[in-house]
DNA sequence: AAAACGGGGTG
DNA sequence: CACCCAGTTTT
C-alpha cells in the first residue's frame, strides 16, 4: 500500500471521482482492453452519458458511436441492456450484490467483483490477468508451466484482501501492469522482491519458458486477419456507424461499398445475420442500420 | 473444453 | 509477428 500510495494510478478517471456508475462503465471498457486506451474513450462516454437513466434511454447507435476503437462492440451493447435491466429490476439504483450483478448481461464473476469492490468498497477479490499473474509468482513461482489451478490462485487472492477492497485491488493491478507485467517484469522496482517466489525473475527466461509451453497456435492464425469473419463485421459495424442518424443502407449498397472484402452476398448476408442476432444491427425494409 | 468476439500496442 | 490486454458468452 506504501508502493501504491507513491506510485498508483491516482488519476485515472474513474478514480479520481468515485461512483458505481463510473466503475461499471470503465469496468465494461477494461474487460480484455488497455487502461489507455479506455481512458480518453470513458471520458467522452460518461459526458454524454452522466448516468444509469441516461444509458438506459440511449440509442444502441449512439452507444456504438461512442465504442469505436474499443472492440468488442458486443461490451457496448450489453452495457446499455445493463442500464435498461438496472432501471427496470433494481428501481435505477446499481446493486452492490455480486450474485445480483452478475445475473445481468456481460457481467461475469471478475466484473461483479470489480464492481462490488471499486465501486462499493467490498472487501472482494477481482481476479484479473494482473492479479492472477502476481498472485502465481509470488505465491506458486513463475507461471510457465502453471502450477496453480484458477480456484486456488482465486482463493489465494481473496485471502490477501483488507476490509476496504478498492484501494487493495486497484494497487495489485497497477503493480500488474506497471512492475509485474507479463513479458519484462522489472523485479527490481518491486515491492514484494523479498516475498515473491519468483524474484528475481529475468525476462530472456520468462520469454524462453512462455515459448517452451506455447500452445499450438490455432490454425486462424495462420491466415490473414483481412480474411477473417472479425475483421468483415468490424467493417460493416464500421460502415454503419457512418450513417447519420435515422438514416439506412440497403444490404446490395453495402456489398458494393465493400467490395474489398471479397465476400459473396451469401457470406455478407452471414456477418450482417450475426451482427443482428448481437444486437448491433437492425434490418428494415429501408435498409440496414446500427441498432435504435 | 474450446471457439468467438476487436483492435491496437509491444518486445 | 506472435503475444498481450481490469473477460464473457456461446458452441
Amino acid at each position: 500500500m506504501e508502493w501504491y500510495a507513491r506510485y498508483g494510478r491516482a488519476t485515472l478517471p474513474w478514480r479520481a471521482i468515485r461512483d458505481p456508475y463510473r466503475t461499471l462503465v470503465s469496468e465494461f471498457m477494461l474487460q480484455q482492453t488497455q487502461v489507455d486506451r479506455v481512458v480518453p474513450k470513458f471520458e467522452a462516454f460518461v459526458e454524454r452519458f452522466p448516468d444509469v437513466e441516461a444509458l438506459a434511454n440511449a440509442r444502441i447507435a449512439d452507444v456504438l458511436r461512442l465504442w469505436q476503437g474499443l472492440g468488442y462492440n458486443t461490451r457496448g451493447v450489453r452495457l446499455a441492456n445493463v442500464a435498461k435491466e438496472i432501471v427496470s429490476r433494481f428501481g435505477g439504483v446499481i446493486p452492490a450484490n455480486v450474485e445480483a450483478l452478475q445475473s445481468l448481461p456481460g457481467i461475469g464473476p471478475y466484473t461483479a467483483r470489480a464492481i462490488a469492490a471499486f465501486g462499493f468498497d467490498e472487501p472482494l477479490a477481482p481476479v484479473d490477468t494482473n492479479v492472477r499473474r502476481i498472485v502465481h509468482r509470488v505465491f506458486f513461482g513463475i507461471e510457465h508451466p502453471p502450477k496453480a489451478a484458477p480456484a486456488q490462485l482465486d482463493e489465494r487472492a481473496q485471502e490477501l484482501v483488507p476490509a476496504r477492497g478498492h484501494d487493495w485491488s486497484s494497487a495489485l493491478m497497477d503493480l500488474g501492469a506497471t512492475i509485474c507485467t507479463a513479458r519484462a517484469p522489472k523485479c527490481m522496482l518491486c515491492p514484494l522482491y523479498d516475498e515473491c517466489a519468483s524474484a528475481p525473475l529475468d525476462a530472456a527466461v520468462v520469454e524462453r519458458l512462455r515459448r517452451e509451453h506455447a500452445k499450438a497456435p490455432s490454425p486462424q492464425n495462420a491466415i490473414p486477419f483481412e480474411t477473417t469473419v472479425r475483421y468483415a463485421r468490424g467493417r460493416v459495424v464500421d460502415r454503419l456507424r457512418e450513417l447519420p442518424p435515422g438514416e439506412a443502407i440497403s444490404f446490395l449498397d453495402l456489398h458494393r461499398e465493400l467490395a474489398t472484402l471479397e465476400r459473396s452476398r451469401e457470406e455478407l448476408s452471414e456477418v450482417v445475420a450475426a451482427l443482428e442476432r448481437d444486437g448491433l444491427v437492425t434490418s428494415r425494409p429501408e435498409g440496414l442500420s446500427l441498432r435504435e
